[in-house]
DNA sequence: CAATTTATTGCGATTGTATTGCAATAGTAT
DNA sequence: ATACTATTGCAATACAATCGCAATAAATTG
C-alpha cells in the first residue's frame, strides 16, 4: 500500500501547515482553494495519521480535529499534549503543555485525549 | 422550571449509581428494566447535568458518557479528574486522578475533557 | 378529592458528523 | 505506452444526538 502524491494531500497539508492549529474536515475545506469531496478528506486526513503525519483531537463538541505532528517525526515517541479549544474564535490549538499522569501499571494506555474548552488567550 | 420525581428519572440515577461509571445512553437504555425513549433518557441525562448531579465526558469515540459527580456534590468546586475507556469491556471509568496543568492567565479554561483509552486493569 | 398548571414524556422527523461501496480516475513503475 | 492499483467522486449509509409537538402525569391549589 504504497502512498502517490496527489493534489489532494498536499492541499489538505498546506491548510493544516498554514494554519499551525487543529482543524476539523469542515474547516479545512473552506479554507482549501479547489475543490475537494468531503469522503476524500477523511480519507487523506485518516491516513495521514496512520501514517503519524497527523494527530487526531476529539473535542466535547464531538468533532474531530487534526493536527501536524510537530515533534512526533524528527524525536522519539510522541509527546502527549493538551489541546485548547476556544468557543469564541472556533479554533482548536496544541498547547505546549505535556499531558502528567500516574496510572498503575495494570492499565493499557493507548491513547490520550485532553481538551481544555473555553475563550483563549487572543478572544480574551 | 422546579424539576419532578418520575420513574425515569429515578430509573436512569439507579443504573448509572449502580455501575458507578461513565455511561452512554445506549448502555444505560440496555441496563433499565422499564422501556424509556431514547430522547427523554438524552433530556433527563442532560437536566442532570444542569443540575450538577452528574457530568458528562466525550470520548475519542465521539460519544456522550455521563457519570454521577461523587465529589461535586457535598465538597467545594468539582475536580477535574482523569477517565479511562476501556476498549474491550467498553466502559468508561472516573480516575481518582487530577488533571493538572498550568495556562497562561490569558486563557479562560470552562471545560476539561480527559480521557486516557486502551485496556482497563480488569480486562489486562 | 377534583381542578389546574406545566414539567415531562413518547414519537417521528431532523440535524450533523463520519464512513462505506463502487465505478471512474490518475499516480507510478516497467 | 502499458499495466497495476492507490486515490478520488458520488451517493448511500450509519450513527449519535436533538427538536417540534401533542399527549401524559407530577405537583400544587382550592
Ligand atoms: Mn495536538
Ligand atoms: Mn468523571
Ligand atoms: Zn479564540
Ligand atoms: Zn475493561
Amino acid at each position: 500500500m504504497k502512498r502517490r502524491n496527489t493534489p489532494t494531500k498536499e492541499a489538505v497539508m498546506d491548510v493544516l501547515a498554514k494554519s499551525g492549529k487543529a482543524m476539523s474536515q469542515d474547516a479545512i475545506e473552506q479554507h482549501i482553494d479547489i475543490t475537494i469531496n468531503r469522503a476524500t478528506i477523511y480519507r487523506v486526513l485518516n491516513r495521514f495519521c496512520e501514517d503519524g503525519i497527523l494527530h487526531k483531537v476529539v473535542a466535547e463538541d464531538g468533532k474531530q480535529y487534526f493536527a501536524l505532528c510537530k515533534k512526533c517525526d524528527g524525536h522519539k515517541k510522541p509527546v502527549h499534549h493538551f489541546h485548547f479549544r476556544c468557543t469564541t474564535c472556533d479554533t482548536i490549538e496544541c498547547l505546549p503543555i505535556e499531558v502528567h499522569f500516574s496510572l498503575s501499571e495494570a492499565y493499557i494506555v493507548e491513547h490520550v485525549n485532553c481538551v481544555l474548552t473555553g475563550t483563549c488567550k487572543t478572544c480574551a
